[in-house]
DNA sequence: GTCTATAGCTAGATAGAC
DNA sequence: GTCTATCTAGCTATAGAC
């Protein structure tokens, strides 16, 4: 993967401001190039086409998420000491505070493109629908084998009820940031998510 | 509003499934004509320009969307005799049973717009942000006074858990629908999730 | 209300000078 | 690697005959 300095960086990052707020389809090569302060015909110094930017963009995607997943290792103390709610709160939060905004801005797109993208889609599968479940499931049968919470439940059911619920929020949020509402509803309705799913966990 | 009839039908059920497939950026006026077996001046006869035949597919929707869910009335009786959670799992059943294949192309026009129009992003808002969520919750109320179910929850956290599963899984059938893949978990998705939040409310 | 024809513009992409 | 200039195709929309 070619780096994202000088002029190329402009390119991609002008690509990614106007793809994230117009879509792909609403944005020309004309528009890319004024917007990084170059000429149109620069561009293809850079790329090979339009389309390669968004390859490229989905590229530096790809490499941001892979292995960005804290540890499982990594939250065992916290699993040990904290109440199972704290953990997942904590989960959260920390992962609503470490964001990049390059990262969010393609994840706009890719929430655009998934319906006529086919890498977009299978990011939307992987990333928001198959690996967050799989890692809380995991997380769960941890607090299980540890006594943090109770064994009377399908943990797959549960790991699936966080889920959704972070994913309605995320959509909620999504809205008010298109909006440019007010966002802080979003701590309080985690926190509700989170207390209303352990509710019943917790022995 | 002028009828579907003839012409202007063709048109209209030809924007539907290109918008739906491609995005309305990614359809030109030229292909709605073709796939209307007109030409393409024609369509200005029916339609003012290309974003009109996309006023004229969300008016329709917010038509076809006004008071089509079942008033509270119609479901005292259910709400008296069966288990809260068959109520629930009827609604969502019954929901996805009276499905129009017109408004579900244009429920997916509306997802796919809703990050760059307006009014997409209103009607999001409204059918599936709040008005779910309201319609719950009072159900909740209702059971609630009938003694069908406990009284120590918040019953609007309650309502919007039930709606983040339902757009959960509303997601997880997209996807599949997009992929042409199987999609009948989406009943046992949905028994789960209503089995999950009625545990601990039903007494 | 449909067509042919075309205006006027914008799209993605390339050639070649510097 | 940047630019000017330009190509070709496609776009939305209109004029006017039938």
């Amino acid at each position: 993967m070619k780096t994202l300095e000088g002029t190329r960086g402009k390119i991609f990052d002008a690509a990614v401001n106007l793809f994230s707020r117009y879509g792909y389809n609403g944005v020309s090569v004309r528009k890319i190039a004024y917007m990084s302060g170059i000429k149109e015909s620069s561009i293809y110094n850079h790329f090979e086409n339009k389309e390669d930017i968004l390859k490229c963009i989905f590229d530096y995607f790809q490499k941001g998420m892979l292995a960005q997943r804290p540890h499982k290792d990594e939250i065992e103390y916290e699993i040990e000491f904290m109440a199972p709610r704290e953990v997942f709160r904590m989960i959260f939060i920390k992962y609503s505070k470490n964001r990049n905004p390059r990262i969010d801005k393609i994840a706009l797109i890719i929430m655009m493109e998934q319906y006529i993208n086919q890498r977009a889609r299978d990011f939307i599968k992987e990333f928001m629908l198959q690996e967050p479940v799989n890692y809380y499931e995991i997380i769960l049968r941890t607090m299980v084998s540890k006594g943090r919470i109770r064994d009377d439940t399908d943990l797959r059911i549960v790991a699936e009820e966080l889920n959704y619920g972070f994913l309605g929020i995320i959509f909620n949020l999504v809205v008010a940031l298109q909006e440019g509402s007010d966002t802080s509803f979003v701590i309080q309705k985690l926190s509700n998510h989170v207390d209303f799913v352990f509710e019943r966990l917790e022995s």
